[in-house]
RNA sequence: GGUCCCAUCGUCUAGUGGUUAGGACGCCGGCCUCUCACGCCGGUAACGGGGGUUCGAAUCCCCCUGGGAUCACCA
């Protein structure tokens, strides 16, 4: 009988949700779903003082924004205190963990103590075989870790790594203050939700022959390891919110889109040959921990921006359409998000900005005159393109322009032609100038495209305000 | 400092004893072109060092160096 595969992500809920925590959850949900097991979400909140229900809702909100859904209710660790409790008793009664009546200010002065003569700074073990109690003082409550022998796993990534015991020490599982803590916390959970695999970052390497003594003296079964390589920023160390936006949240608010945010942070410590697009069905279908790579790896912001723009480029222009409309709407560029039967002018939009934008908050700074009811003429870019000799050309595109039935790429197009035979000038003199009467700038979308999105009505305003503008300037040669 | 982990272009990676060391991002050139882009073509650039093992090492072993993580009544 084969056990089903059983992995979860356990993110504690101290601030927004992490990026290498999201890789962590990527890495997790790929693996679950590759071999067809769950894969669950825990929320870590033992610490009161720091956990925060925002923190919770933020996690909660990343994990939907990427699609990473589970396949059972999210634990919460402060619902389950009674469970510890009586796994810290049971330690207790059977003489594997003892009380500790050592202050939090003694330990903390033994340390600095015992790093200042170039000691271990280990916790000394004078309480391990016995005290009489302090009157009015509640002990805290350690392991009593062996100090013998060695304690070994072979990681899934990494293969054999194994440690002295004699380098633990008897870590508190239980506070003065009656809560228990991380690693009694997380082997218990890990026990009970029957957790077959335990992937996550390898800042954890060292956490886990704690873990593993506690599995064994609570006799429970050791779930196997993989330990990830950490993600860090162009200074080599850690990611950290001083190397940037590290925040799942703040890259949907910079306009990525959370497929290509997956993928790429699924190639960061992994690869699958020469292949650098994946979907999520193809990442669900071609992950395995053999590929995973042992080194750290630097995020590379300009690698991700590559992937958001090949999303972009290729992505479905009414899907875009609605991302794009709540980025507009939440950085206040239209004065209220497009309704549901408007969103075919945004989607017209889309399809003629989307070759050319990294991100969909670009895409908004560059679409700015789709939305503004009035424009302004750049100063440069008129002086440079809007000349008195240009007018004659103006008016004449303006009249073909009033003149036409249908109002699309082509039939503009075919107006453009029309005035290029008549004014004999090529498309290259006519369109930087119109381009500017019609933007202020002088970027924008091919220029058929661009006029036929804008509309009959707005191009020929503009037009008309551009010649005004030109009319206006004093002859200048 | 102790312990643990890691080491191929600037970055992400392929490579598992025999390759002109491959791809991708970036960067640089060219082409295309109504602007900006896209796209296409080409180029730049790496096995940290030293010892072994072997007919032969990026690949296996050891040492060094370098980087990272961790040593809490945080998780």
């Amino acid at each position: 009988m084969t056990e089903k595969l059983r992995v979860r992500f356990a993110p504690s809920p101290t601030g927004y949700l992490h990026i290498g925590g999201v890789r962590t959850a990527l890495f997790n949900y790929l693996y679950a779903r590759h071999h067809g097991g769950a894969f669950l979400l825990r929320i870590e909140d033992t610490d009161i003082q720091r956990s925060t229900e925002a923190s919770v809702q933020a996690i909660l909100d990343g994990m939907a924004w990427l699609g990473l859904d589970c396949d059972e209710p999210t634990v919460r660790q402060s619902e389950r205190n009674e469970i510890y409790q009586e796994h810290i008793e049971r330690l207790l009664a059977e003489g594997k963990a003892y009380p500790c009546y050592c202050s939090k200010e003694e330990l903390e002065s033994r340390r600095n103590e015992a790093l200042r003569q170039g000691r271990d700074p280990k916790y000394d073990g004078r309480c391990r075989d016995g005290v009489t109690p302090v009157a009015g003082q509640e002990p805290a409550i350690r392991f009593k870790a062996p100090h013998a022998g060695t304690t070994e796993m072979v990681d899934l990534i990494r293969g054999p790594i194994s440690f002295e015991n004699s380098q633990l020490d008897d870590l508190i599982i239980r506070r003065s203050f009656g809560t228990p803590t991380y690693n009694l916390c997380v082997v218990v959970d890990d026990a009970l939700m029957e957790m077959t695999h335990i992937i996550r970052g390898d800042d954890h390497i060292n956490n886990t022959p704690k873990q593993i003594l506690l599995y064994q003296t609570l006799g429970y079964e050791v779930p196997r390891y993989a330990h990830l390589p950490m993600i860090l920023g162009p200074d080599k160390t850690r990611l950290s919110k001083r190397h940037g936006a590290t925040s799942v949240m703040a890259y949907r608010e910079m306009g990525y889109l959370p497929e290509a945010l997956l993928n790429y942070l699924a190639r960061l410590g992994w690869g699958y040959g020469d292949e650098e697009i994946f979907s999520l069905d193809e990442l669900i279908e071609k992950f395995s921990l053999e590929g995973v790579s042992k080194a750290a790896a630097v995020f590379n912001p300009e690698k991700l921006d590559w992937l958001n723009h090949h999303y972009i480029k290729t992505g479905d222009p009414e899907r875009l359409a609605r991302l794009f409309n709540e980025i507009l709407a939440e950085k206040g560029m239209i004065p209220e998000a497009y309704p549901e039967e408007k969103l075919g002018d945004l989607t017209e939009v889309v399809k003629c900005q989307q070759d050319k934008r990294k991100t969909l908050v670009e895409m908004a700074e560059m679409s700015t005159y789709f939305f503004e009811s009035q424009i302004t003429i750049d100063e440069k870019a008129g002086t440079k393109f809007l000349k008195p000799g240009i007018l004659p050309v103006l008016e004449t595109l303006a009249a073909r322009l009033e003149g036409l039935e249908a109002f699309t790429a082509e039939t503009v197009q075919r107006a453009f032609e029309a005035v290029m035979d008549e004014t004999e000038m090529k498309l290259g003199k006519i369109a930087q100038p119109v381009r500017v009467a019609l933007t202020g700038g002088t970027v924008s979308p091919g220029i058929f495209e661009m006029v036929a999105v804008l509309g009959k009505a707005r191009v020929l305003e503009r037009m008309r305000s551009a010649i005004a503008w030109i009319e206006s300037r004093p002859e200048a040669d």
